[in-house]
DNA sequence: CCAGACGTTGTT
DNA sequence: GTCTGG
DNA sequence: CCAGACGTTGTT
DNA sequence: GTCTGG
């Protein structure tokens, strides 16, 4: 799974990266901590083009006749195409989440000891993401996202058996295509990294606490 | 037909 | 135990 | 994902 | 909105 993850990037550095314009006023604090419910940057198309956005992490469907009740922030890639709760928008509203770790906690005997995902040598990269917009009468429109997840590689599975879609650049231009993916090609998108790309190591349980941020997140566990 | 769910993960 | 908030 | 709350009444 | 279960 993934439910709490690294992205320290700039706003400039993710839209010269991405190729995603950059709104006037988009802000973004570089985090270490990033949990489900709070917003993050999220590349989506924006006509022929890309955009950068920030979006609440938990995808609220466009028919949820409330704000409450179920906001999954994962989406399994296995099985995907039927799910009603993300086919439209695997058909319309892929994203790209940019990132540079994420976390998964070991649940090994007594206590859950948390570990540090990343690209070797670090970098940013790209989660495979899908993104929602609900009106909300009185209001602005709910913009939500979620992460699409899949079976853990050799790095990742002896901590968690199930991992985020980290998207390889030929991947990336594939998910961003405009229209609906084949069956293959959704496929080709949404496989386990190469393990040889990535590399962890255990941090200290402070990361645990979602109030808690900074680079001491990413620590080695001493 | 209508009513109710629509999700993931981990644990038992 | 289960729900809410971050 | 994990952490933290989980309740009411009346008074200030 | 769309699918599943009764």
């Amino acid at each position: 799974m993934c439910g709490r993850y690294v992205q320290t990037s700039p706003a400039d550095a993710l839209a010269a990266r991405f190729g995603a314009r950059l709104p006037e006023g988009l802000a973004w604090v570089p985090r270490w901590n990033v949990a489900p419910s709070t917003p993050a940057p999220v590349v989506r198309a924006d006509g022929p083009g890309r955009e950068l956005a920030l979006l609440t992490w938990g995808l609220l469907p466009s028919w949820a006749k409330d704000a409450a009740g179920l906001r999954p922030i994962n989406a399994r890639a296995e099985g995907l195409a039927g799910k009603p709760m993300f086919r439209d928008a695997l058909r319309r509203r892929r994203a790209l989440v940019p990132a540079d770790g994420f976390y998964e906690w070991q649940a090994s005997g007594p206590g859950k000891v948390p570990w540090h995902f990343r690209l070797k040598g670090g970098g940013a990269f790209a989660f495979a993401g899908l993104w929602e917009r609900r009106e909300a009468p009185g209001g602005p429109p709910l913009e939500t996202f979620a992460i699409v997840t899949t079976e853990a590689n050799d790095v990742v599975r002896p901590v968690h058996a199930r991992m985020p879609v980290i998207l390889d650049a030929e991947a990336e231009a594939l998910w961003m295509r405009e229209g609906a993916l084949s069956p293959d090609e959704a496929a080709r998108c949404l496989r386990p990294l190469d393990a040889s790309r990535m590399e962890a190591w255990a941090v200290s349980s402070w990361v645990s606490s979602p109030a808690r941020d900074g680079p001491r997140c990413v620590e080695p566990a001493g």
